[in-house]
DNA sequence: TTACCCGCTATTGTATACAGAATCGCGTGG
DNA sequence: CCACGCGATTCTGTATACAATAGCGGGTAA
Protein backbone atom coordinates (compact mmCIF):
# COMPACT_ATOMS: atom_id res chain seq x y z
CA UNK A 1 0.00 0.00 0.00
CA UNK A 2 1.18 3.30 -1.08
CA UNK A 3 0.88 6.45 0.55
CA UNK A 4 1.08 7.65 3.78
CA UNK A 5 -0.60 6.34 6.44
CA UNK A 6 -1.74 9.29 8.65
CA UNK A 7 -3.88 11.21 6.07
CA UNK A 8 -5.39 7.83 3.95
CA UNK A 9 -9.22 8.14 3.66
CA UNK A 10 -11.42 9.78 1.31
CA UNK A 11 -9.92 11.78 -1.10
CA UNK A 12 -13.71 12.76 -2.18
CA UNK A 13 -14.26 15.25 0.54
CA UNK A 14 -14.29 18.97 -0.07
CA UNK A 15 -10.69 20.81 -0.40
CA UNK A 16 -11.09 22.10 2.80
CA UNK A 17 -11.42 18.89 4.60
CA UNK A 18 -8.26 17.08 2.93
CA UNK A 19 -6.43 20.09 3.53
CA UNK A 20 -6.93 20.20 7.33
CA UNK A 21 -6.03 16.10 7.21
CA UNK A 22 -3.16 16.41 5.68
CA UNK A 23 -2.50 19.72 7.44
CA UNK A 24 -2.78 17.76 10.57
CA UNK A 25 -1.01 14.38 9.33
CA UNK A 26 2.04 16.62 8.77
CA UNK A 27 1.60 17.86 12.47
CA UNK A 28 1.25 14.65 13.93
CA UNK A 29 4.00 12.78 11.86
CA UNK A 30 6.76 15.65 13.46
CA UNK A 31 7.40 16.72 9.45
CA UNK A 32 6.75 20.30 11.42
CA UNK A 33 8.01 20.12 14.63
CA UNK A 34 6.90 22.97 16.84
CA UNK A 35 7.63 26.46 15.99
CA UNK A 36 7.15 25.91 12.45
CA UNK A 37 5.26 28.81 10.65
CA UNK A 38 2.16 27.51 8.97
CA UNK A 39 2.16 29.66 5.95
CA UNK A 40 -0.65 29.96 3.83
CA UNK A 41 0.62 29.98 0.12
CA UNK A 42 3.34 27.43 0.98
CA UNK A 43 0.41 24.90 2.78
CA UNK A 44 -1.40 25.77 -0.66
CA UNK A 45 1.29 24.30 -2.78
CA UNK A 46 1.92 21.13 -0.47
CA UNK A 47 -2.04 20.42 -1.01
CA UNK A 48 -2.72 21.40 -4.24
CA UNK A 49 -5.61 23.63 -3.61
CA UNK A 50 -5.53 27.25 -3.22
CA UNK A 51 -5.07 29.69 0.05
CA UNK A 52 -9.22 29.65 0.68
CA UNK A 53 -9.29 26.10 2.22
CA UNK A 54 -6.00 26.50 3.82
CA UNK A 55 -7.70 29.45 5.18
CA UNK A 56 -10.58 27.38 6.98
CA UNK A 57 -8.17 24.28 7.95
CA UNK A 58 -6.11 26.65 9.58
CA UNK A 59 -8.66 28.56 11.77
CA UNK A 60 -9.74 24.90 12.64
CA UNK A 61 -6.26 23.38 13.85
CA UNK A 62 -6.30 27.07 15.53
CA UNK A 63 -9.45 26.10 17.29
CA UNK A 64 -7.86 22.84 18.22
CA UNK A 65 -4.59 24.28 19.64
CA UNK A 66 -2.60 22.54 16.67
CA UNK A 67 -1.51 25.67 15.68
CA UNK A 68 -1.13 29.00 18.00
CA UNK A 69 -0.67 32.37 16.71
CA UNK A 70 2.28 34.68 16.89
CA UNK A 71 1.44 38.27 18.43
CA UNK A 72 1.83 39.50 14.79
CA UNK A 73 -1.23 37.25 13.59
CA UNK A 74 1.23 34.44 12.50
CA UNK A 75 0.47 31.03 12.95
CA UNK A 76 3.02 28.14 13.80
CA UNK A 77 2.70 24.58 15.32
CA UNK A 78 1.47 24.76 19.00
CA UNK A 79 4.15 22.93 20.98
CA UNK A 80 3.11 20.81 23.69
CA UNK A 81 4.54 19.73 27.20
CA UNK A 82 3.86 17.47 29.61
CA UNK A 83 1.33 19.75 31.49
CA UNK A 84 -0.70 20.42 28.55
CA UNK A 85 -0.80 16.22 27.72
CA UNK A 86 -1.50 16.00 31.18
CA UNK A 87 -4.76 18.19 30.75
CA UNK A 88 -5.95 17.06 27.41
CA UNK A 89 -6.10 13.44 29.65
CA UNK A 90 -8.00 15.00 32.26
CA UNK A 91 -10.45 17.14 30.36
CA UNK A 92 -11.30 13.49 27.94
CA UNK A 93 -11.62 12.00 31.35
CA UNK A 94 -13.60 14.31 32.47
CA UNK A 95 -15.74 14.86 29.51
CA UNK A 96 -15.87 10.56 28.00
CA UNK A 97 -16.99 9.84 31.28
CA UNK A 98 -19.88 12.60 31.11
CA UNK A 99 -20.44 10.91 28.11
CA UNK A 100 -20.50 7.54 29.69
CA UNK A 101 -22.75 8.34 32.46
CA UNK A 102 -25.58 9.69 29.59
CA UNK A 103 -24.93 6.58 27.60
CA UNK A 104 -25.60 4.28 30.07
CA UNK A 105 -29.35 6.19 30.90
CA UNK A 106 -29.98 6.67 27.02
CA UNK A 107 -28.45 2.70 25.85
CA UNK A 108 -30.70 0.85 23.17
CA UNK A 109 -30.15 -3.06 22.93
CA UNK A 110 -28.56 -2.63 19.65
CA UNK A 111 -26.28 -0.05 20.64
CA UNK A 112 -25.50 -2.24 23.51
CA UNK A 113 -25.27 -5.19 21.03
CA UNK A 114 -22.81 -3.11 18.61
CA UNK A 115 -20.32 -2.57 21.49
CA UNK A 116 -19.93 -6.09 22.61
CA UNK A 117 -19.31 -6.92 18.62
CA UNK A 118 -16.58 -3.86 19.09
CA UNK A 119 -14.96 -5.18 21.84
CA UNK A 120 -15.14 -9.08 20.75
CA UNK A 121 -13.08 -7.43 17.34
CA UNK A 122 -10.94 -5.68 20.37
CA UNK A 123 -10.20 -8.95 22.10
CA UNK A 124 -9.17 -10.72 19.14
CA UNK A 125 -6.72 -7.95 17.88
CA UNK A 126 -5.40 -8.43 21.45
CA UNK A 127 -5.37 -12.29 21.61
CA UNK A 128 -3.45 -12.69 18.80
CA UNK A 129 0.31 -14.29 19.14
CA UNK A 130 1.51 -10.55 17.73
CA UNK A 131 -0.94 -8.16 18.59
CA UNK A 132 -2.92 -6.52 15.86
CA UNK A 133 -1.88 -2.73 17.19
CA UNK A 134 -3.33 -1.06 14.02
CA UNK A 135 -6.86 -3.12 14.52
CA UNK A 136 -6.69 -2.54 18.47
CA UNK A 137 -6.51 1.37 17.53
CA UNK A 138 -8.98 1.20 15.23
CA UNK A 139 -11.41 -0.40 17.02
CA UNK A 140 -10.90 1.10 20.02
CA UNK A 141 -11.52 4.87 18.66
CA UNK A 142 -14.66 2.57 17.06
CA UNK A 143 -15.59 1.79 20.81
CA UNK A 144 -15.58 5.55 22.20
CA UNK A 145 -17.64 6.29 19.58
CA UNK A 146 -20.07 4.37 19.78
CA UNK A 147 -20.05 5.64 23.49
CA UNK A 148 -20.21 9.21 22.60
CA UNK A 149 -23.18 8.77 20.34
CA UNK A 150 -25.09 6.71 22.76
CA UNK A 151 -24.90 10.01 25.01
CA UNK A 152 -26.80 12.00 22.20
CA UNK A 153 -24.66 15.39 23.41
CA UNK A 154 -23.70 17.19 19.77
CA UNK A 155 -21.94 19.27 22.34
CA UNK A 156 -19.93 16.65 23.68
CA UNK A 157 -18.92 15.32 20.39
CA UNK A 158 -17.82 18.66 19.34
CA UNK A 159 -15.71 19.25 22.10
CA UNK A 160 -14.54 15.98 22.28
CA UNK A 161 -13.14 15.80 18.40
CA UNK A 162 -10.36 17.83 19.14
CA UNK A 163 -8.97 15.96 21.77
CA UNK A 164 -8.88 12.74 20.85
CA UNK A 165 -5.80 13.05 19.03
CA UNK A 166 -4.70 10.10 16.99
CA UNK A 167 -1.07 10.98 17.72
CA UNK A 168 -1.12 10.59 21.74
CA UNK A 169 -3.65 7.31 21.12
CA UNK A 170 -1.09 5.76 18.96
CA UNK A 171 2.09 6.43 20.70
CA UNK A 172 0.53 5.22 23.64
CA UNK A 173 -0.78 1.75 22.08
CA UNK A 174 2.52 1.36 21.04
CA UNK A 175 4.18 1.33 24.13
CA UNK A 176 1.54 -0.91 25.59
CA UNK A 177 2.54 -3.86 26.21
CA UNK A 178 0.04 -6.94 25.80
CA UNK A 179 -0.82 -7.44 29.55
CA UNK A 180 -2.08 -3.64 28.93
CA UNK A 181 -4.27 -4.06 25.61
CA UNK A 182 -5.82 -7.04 27.41
CA UNK A 183 -6.68 -4.59 30.15
CA UNK A 184 -8.43 -2.25 28.36
CA UNK A 185 -10.65 -4.83 26.68
CA UNK A 186 -11.22 -5.81 30.04
CA UNK A 187 -12.30 -2.27 31.01
CA UNK A 188 -14.64 -1.95 27.97
CA UNK A 189 -16.02 -5.33 29.08
CA UNK A 190 -16.89 -3.58 32.17
CA UNK A 191 -18.23 -0.59 30.81
CA UNK A 192 -19.96 -2.87 29.16
CA UNK A 193 -21.74 -4.32 32.24
CA UNK A 194 -22.65 -0.88 33.77
CA UNK A 195 -24.16 -0.03 30.71
CA UNK A 196 -26.26 -3.21 30.85
CA UNK A 197 -27.23 -2.27 34.49
CA UNK A 198 -27.73 1.47 33.56
CA UNK A 199 -25.43 2.59 36.22
CA UNK A 200 -24.30 6.13 35.35
CA UNK A 201 -22.08 6.18 38.13
CA UNK A 202 -20.33 3.53 37.48
CA UNK A 203 -19.90 3.88 33.48
CA UNK A 204 -18.78 7.54 34.37
CA UNK A 205 -15.92 5.46 37.14
CA UNK A 206 -15.08 3.00 34.52
CA UNK A 207 -14.39 5.45 31.98
CA UNK A 208 -12.64 8.01 33.94
CA UNK A 209 -10.27 5.13 35.33
CA UNK A 210 -9.57 3.74 31.91
CA UNK A 211 -8.49 7.15 30.59
CA UNK A 212 -6.74 8.11 33.50
CA UNK A 213 -4.64 4.82 33.01
CA UNK A 214 -3.49 5.94 29.37
CA UNK A 215 -2.36 9.07 31.11
CA UNK A 216 -0.29 7.15 33.39
CA UNK A 217 0.93 4.33 30.74
CA UNK A 218 1.56 6.92 28.61
CA UNK A 219 3.68 9.03 31.35
CA UNK A 220 5.72 6.06 32.11
CA UNK A 221 6.17 5.19 28.60
CA UNK A 222 7.73 8.45 27.74
CA UNK A 223 11.64 9.13 29.02
CA UNK A 224 11.08 12.47 30.88
CA UNK A 225 10.20 14.94 28.50
CA UNK B 1 -23.18 56.36 21.12
CA UNK B 2 -25.05 55.15 18.43
CA UNK B 3 -25.29 51.70 17.25
CA UNK B 4 -27.44 48.85 18.87
CA UNK B 5 -26.95 47.44 22.19
CA UNK B 6 -25.84 43.74 21.22
CA UNK B 7 -23.01 44.15 19.43
CA UNK B 8 -21.82 46.94 21.48
CA UNK B 9 -17.86 47.04 22.08
CA UNK B 10 -15.26 47.47 19.52
CA UNK B 11 -15.40 48.36 15.99
CA UNK B 12 -11.74 48.22 15.56
CA UNK B 13 -11.61 44.48 14.79
CA UNK B 14 -11.17 42.54 12.17
CA UNK B 15 -14.54 42.29 9.82
CA UNK B 16 -14.70 38.03 10.85
CA UNK B 17 -14.56 39.50 14.63
CA UNK B 18 -17.48 42.00 13.92
CA UNK B 19 -19.29 39.45 11.75
CA UNK B 20 -19.03 37.15 13.57
CA UNK B 21 -19.82 39.37 16.92
CA UNK B 22 -23.09 40.96 14.96
CA UNK B 23 -24.36 37.47 13.70
CA UNK B 24 -24.09 35.75 16.85
CA UNK B 25 -26.01 38.77 18.45
CA UNK B 26 -29.08 38.51 15.58
CA UNK B 27 -29.36 34.93 16.84
CA UNK B 28 -29.04 35.45 20.27
CA UNK B 29 -31.28 38.73 20.53
CA UNK B 30 -34.29 36.17 18.37
CA UNK B 31 -33.90 38.36 15.41
CA UNK B 32 -33.38 35.25 13.94
CA UNK B 33 -34.94 32.28 15.10
CA UNK B 34 -34.08 28.66 15.13
CA UNK B 35 -34.36 27.16 11.87
CA UNK B 36 -33.35 30.41 9.84
CA UNK B 37 -31.28 30.08 7.16
CA UNK B 38 -27.80 31.88 7.29
CA UNK B 39 -27.26 32.72 3.82
CA UNK B 40 -23.50 34.50 3.43
CA UNK B 41 -24.51 37.56 0.99
CA UNK B 42 -27.61 38.01 2.57
CA UNK B 43 -25.49 38.35 5.66
CA UNK B 44 -22.51 40.11 3.87
CA UNK B 45 -24.95 42.74 3.14
CA UNK B 46 -26.15 43.52 6.69
CA UNK B 47 -22.41 43.07 8.11
CA UNK B 48 -21.50 45.39 5.42
CA UNK B 49 -18.34 42.96 4.56
CA UNK B 50 -17.42 40.61 2.13
CA UNK B 51 -18.72 36.89 1.76
CA UNK B 52 -14.94 35.79 3.50
CA UNK B 53 -15.01 36.63 6.57
CA UNK B 54 -18.99 36.13 7.30
CA UNK B 55 -17.29 32.25 6.19
CA UNK B 56 -15.33 32.47 8.50
CA UNK B 57 -17.90 33.85 11.11
CA UNK B 58 -20.35 31.08 10.52
CA UNK B 59 -17.92 28.21 10.59
CA UNK B 60 -17.34 29.74 13.78
CA UNK B 61 -20.41 29.19 14.76
CA UNK B 62 -21.39 26.31 13.37
CA UNK B 63 -18.54 24.80 15.40
CA UNK B 64 -19.76 25.83 18.64
CA UNK B 65 -23.08 25.09 17.96
CA UNK B 66 -25.04 28.35 16.99
CA UNK B 67 -25.78 26.50 13.67
CA UNK B 68 -26.64 23.42 12.52
CA UNK B 69 -26.20 22.12 8.76
CA UNK B 70 -28.75 20.79 6.53
CA UNK B 71 -28.65 17.54 4.79
CA UNK B 72 -27.63 19.50 1.75
CA UNK B 73 -24.84 21.72 4.00
CA UNK B 74 -26.64 25.15 4.37
CA UNK B 75 -26.07 26.70 7.60
CA UNK B 76 -29.44 27.21 9.46
CA UNK B 77 -30.03 29.00 12.90
CA UNK B 78 -29.93 26.11 15.53
CA UNK B 79 -32.77 24.87 17.73
CA UNK B 80 -32.28 24.57 21.86
CA UNK B 81 -34.54 22.48 23.62
CA UNK B 82 -34.12 22.00 27.22
CA UNK B 83 -31.77 19.06 27.29
CA UNK B 84 -29.46 20.76 25.18
CA UNK B 85 -29.57 23.82 27.81
CA UNK B 86 -29.02 21.57 30.93
CA UNK B 87 -26.15 19.92 28.83
CA UNK B 88 -24.39 23.27 28.64
CA UNK B 89 -24.93 23.64 32.18
CA UNK B 90 -23.46 20.52 33.05
CA UNK B 91 -20.20 21.11 30.89
CA UNK B 92 -20.56 24.57 31.94
CA UNK B 93 -20.07 22.93 35.62
CA UNK B 94 -17.57 20.14 35.29
CA UNK B 95 -14.96 22.30 33.19
CA UNK B 96 -15.47 25.39 35.24
CA UNK B 97 -15.20 23.50 38.56
CA UNK B 98 -12.03 22.44 37.04
CA UNK B 99 -10.75 25.92 35.84
CA UNK B 100 -11.26 26.46 39.88
CA UNK B 101 -9.50 23.34 41.39
CA UNK B 102 -6.22 24.31 38.64
CA UNK B 103 -6.69 27.70 39.74
CA UNK B 104 -6.55 27.04 43.39
CA UNK B 105 -3.26 25.80 43.34
CA UNK B 106 -1.92 28.38 41.01
CA UNK B 107 -3.23 31.52 42.45
CA UNK B 108 -1.10 33.72 43.14
CA UNK B 109 -1.42 37.08 45.58
CA UNK B 110 -2.37 39.71 42.80
CA UNK B 111 -4.74 37.51 41.41
CA UNK B 112 -6.27 36.92 44.50
CA UNK B 113 -6.41 40.86 45.22
CA UNK B 114 -8.18 41.61 41.42
CA UNK B 115 -10.44 38.73 42.34
CA UNK B 116 -11.52 40.42 45.56
CA UNK B 117 -11.91 44.21 44.05
CA UNK B 118 -13.81 42.55 41.08
CA UNK B 119 -16.56 40.65 44.12
CA UNK B 120 -16.47 44.12 45.88
CA UNK B 121 -17.74 45.79 42.38
CA UNK B 122 -20.48 42.66 42.09
CA UNK B 123 -21.31 43.63 45.40
CA UNK B 124 -21.70 47.20 45.29
CA UNK B 125 -23.73 47.07 42.02
CA UNK B 126 -26.18 44.30 43.57
CA UNK B 127 -26.33 46.64 46.99
CA UNK B 128 -27.64 49.63 45.08
CA UNK B 129 -31.56 50.38 45.81
CA UNK B 130 -32.19 49.32 42.20
CA UNK B 131 -29.52 46.30 41.53
CA UNK B 132 -27.61 47.54 38.69
CA UNK B 133 -27.95 44.41 36.48
CA UNK B 134 -25.52 45.25 33.55
CA UNK B 135 -22.58 45.59 35.47
CA UNK B 136 -23.60 42.44 37.69
CA UNK B 137 -23.17 40.93 34.58
CA UNK B 138 -20.19 42.23 33.50
CA UNK B 139 -18.41 41.95 36.34
CA UNK B 140 -19.78 38.75 36.41
CA UNK B 141 -18.10 38.13 33.35
CA UNK B 142 -15.03 39.06 34.38
CA UNK B 143 -14.72 37.01 37.59
CA UNK B 144 -15.04 34.06 36.06
CA UNK B 145 -12.76 35.33 33.44
CA UNK B 146 -10.09 35.97 35.94
CA UNK B 147 -10.44 32.47 37.34
CA UNK B 148 -10.27 31.02 34.14
CA UNK B 149 -6.82 33.02 33.29
CA UNK B 150 -5.56 31.87 36.62
CA UNK B 151 -6.02 28.16 35.78
CA UNK B 152 -3.28 28.84 32.98
CA UNK B 153 -5.03 26.17 30.51
CA UNK B 154 -5.79 27.66 27.04
CA UNK B 155 -7.66 24.40 26.25
CA UNK B 156 -10.15 25.09 28.97
CA UNK B 157 -10.55 28.53 27.93
CA UNK B 158 -10.81 27.93 24.71
CA UNK B 159 -13.51 25.55 24.67
CA UNK B 160 -15.41 27.33 28.18
CA UNK B 161 -15.55 29.98 24.93
CA UNK B 162 -18.01 28.79 23.31
CA UNK B 163 -20.04 27.63 26.15
CA UNK B 164 -20.26 30.47 28.31
CA UNK B 165 -23.61 32.09 26.49
CA UNK B 166 -24.24 35.77 27.13
CA UNK B 167 -27.58 35.46 26.43
CA UNK B 168 -28.43 32.64 28.93
CA UNK B 169 -26.59 34.74 31.66
CA UNK B 170 -28.41 37.54 30.50
CA UNK B 171 -31.93 35.80 30.61
CA UNK B 172 -30.71 34.02 34.07
CA UNK B 173 -29.86 37.29 35.48
CA UNK B 174 -32.77 39.09 34.36
CA UNK B 175 -34.82 36.79 36.27
CA UNK B 176 -32.64 36.65 39.33
CA UNK B 177 -34.23 38.91 42.42
CA UNK B 178 -31.57 40.15 44.35
CA UNK B 179 -30.94 37.49 46.85
CA UNK B 180 -30.41 35.53 43.98
CA UNK B 181 -27.84 37.98 43.05
CA UNK B 182 -26.75 38.60 46.55
CA UNK B 183 -26.20 34.75 46.87
CA UNK B 184 -23.95 34.66 43.82
CA UNK B 185 -21.65 37.29 45.13
CA UNK B 186 -21.87 35.11 48.51
CA UNK B 187 -20.96 32.01 46.35
CA UNK B 188 -17.78 34.07 44.86
CA UNK B 189 -16.40 35.12 48.27
CA UNK B 190 -16.71 31.49 49.29
CA UNK B 191 -14.36 30.65 46.39
CA UNK B 192 -11.91 33.30 47.05
CA UNK B 193 -11.71 31.59 50.21
CA UNK B 194 -11.65 28.16 48.90
CA UNK B 195 -8.72 30.35 46.61
CA UNK B 196 -6.63 31.39 50.04
CA UNK B 197 -6.88 28.17 51.69
CA UNK B 198 -5.42 26.40 48.27
CA UNK B 199 -7.95 23.78 48.56
CA UNK B 200 -8.29 22.72 45.07
CA UNK B 201 -11.75 20.35 45.60
CA UNK B 202 -13.33 23.14 48.03
CA UNK B 203 -12.80 25.37 45.29
CA UNK B 204 -14.22 22.96 42.48
CA UNK B 205 -16.95 22.15 44.49
CA UNK B 206 -17.98 26.15 44.63
CA UNK B 207 -18.24 26.32 41.43
CA UNK B 208 -19.71 23.83 40.64
CA UNK B 209 -22.67 24.35 43.06
CA UNK B 210 -22.58 27.84 41.38
CA UNK B 211 -23.27 27.18 38.23
CA UNK B 212 -25.16 24.21 38.92
CA UNK B 213 -27.66 26.79 40.78
CA UNK B 214 -27.76 28.90 38.09
CA UNK B 215 -28.77 25.97 35.87
CA UNK B 216 -31.74 25.71 38.47
CA UNK B 217 -32.75 29.41 38.51
CA UNK B 218 -32.80 29.24 34.69
CA UNK B 219 -35.08 26.42 34.78
CA UNK B 220 -37.47 27.83 37.41
CA UNK B 221 -37.51 31.15 35.40
CA UNK B 222 -38.74 29.71 32.14
CA UNK B 223 -41.90 28.56 32.02
CA UNK B 224 -41.76 25.26 30.43
CA UNK B 225 -40.16 25.27 27.22
C1' DT C 1 -56.11 15.89 -8.54
C1' DT C 2 -51.62 14.17 -7.61
C1' DA C 3 -47.15 12.48 -8.48
C1' DC C 4 -43.10 12.89 -11.07
C1' DC C 5 -39.62 14.89 -14.09
C1' DC C 6 -37.03 18.57 -16.02
C1' DG C 7 -34.91 23.08 -16.26
C1' DC C 8 -33.87 27.31 -13.81
C1' DT C 9 -32.32 29.94 -9.97
C1' DA C 10 -30.22 30.51 -5.63
C1' DT C 11 -26.46 29.33 -2.73
C1' DT C 12 -22.30 27.43 -1.44
C1' DG C 13 -17.28 25.99 -2.55
C1' DT C 14 -13.02 27.40 -4.58
C1' DA C 15 -9.75 30.35 -6.95
C1' DT C 16 -7.61 34.66 -7.75
C1' DA C 17 -6.61 39.62 -7.16
C1' DC C 18 -5.66 43.45 -4.32
C1' DA C 19 -4.52 46.14 0.04
C1' DG C 20 -2.54 46.67 4.43
C1' DA C 21 0.46 45.14 8.11
C1' DA C 22 4.46 42.74 10.05
C1' DT C 23 9.08 40.95 9.72
C1' DC C 24 13.76 40.92 8.24
C1' DG C 25 18.00 42.84 6.55
C1' DC C 26 20.77 46.61 5.66
C1' DG C 27 22.80 50.78 6.54
C1' DT C 28 23.93 54.37 9.70
C1' DG C 29 25.20 56.48 13.94
C1' DG C 30 26.70 56.25 18.65
C1' DC D 1 31.01 46.62 18.30
C1' DC D 2 26.25 47.26 19.23
C1' DA D 3 21.73 49.64 18.89
C1' DC D 4 18.44 51.74 16.22
C1' DG D 5 15.71 53.17 12.30
C1' DC D 6 14.16 52.62 7.68
C1' DG D 7 12.90 50.32 3.43
C1' DA D 8 11.94 46.08 0.75
C1' DT D 9 9.73 41.82 1.00
C1' DT D 10 6.61 38.52 2.73
C1' DC D 11 2.54 37.33 4.69
C1' DT D 12 -2.16 37.73 6.08
C1' DG D 13 -6.95 39.93 5.62
C1' DT D 14 -10.55 41.09 2.50
C1' DA D 15 -12.93 41.48 -1.81
C1' DT D 16 -14.42 39.70 -6.09
C1' DA D 17 -14.99 36.29 -9.85
C1' DC D 18 -15.99 31.75 -11.38
C1' DA D 19 -17.67 26.82 -10.95
C1' DA D 20 -20.54 23.32 -9.22
C1' DT D 21 -24.45 21.72 -6.83
C1' DA D 22 -28.76 21.71 -4.24
C1' DG D 23 -33.49 23.19 -4.11
C1' DC D 24 -37.61 24.95 -6.11
C1' DG D 25 -41.23 25.61 -9.32
C1' DG D 26 -43.73 24.73 -13.55
C1' DG D 27 -45.49 21.63 -16.54
C1' DT D 28 -47.22 17.21 -17.91
C1' DA D 29 -49.14 12.69 -17.67
C1' DA D 30 -51.57 9.07 -15.18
Amino acid sequence: MPGNATSASSAAASASDRAYAEIRGLILAGDASPGTPLREEALADIVGVSRTPIREALRRLESELYASRTPGGRLVVAEWNSDDVAEMFALRAMLEGHAAARAARRMTAAGLAELKLCNAAIEAAVAQPQPDIARFLTENRRFHDLILSASSSARLATMLAGLVEQPIVRRTAARYDRADLARSAHEHGQMIQAFTARDEDWARAVMTAHIRRALHAFQNASPSK
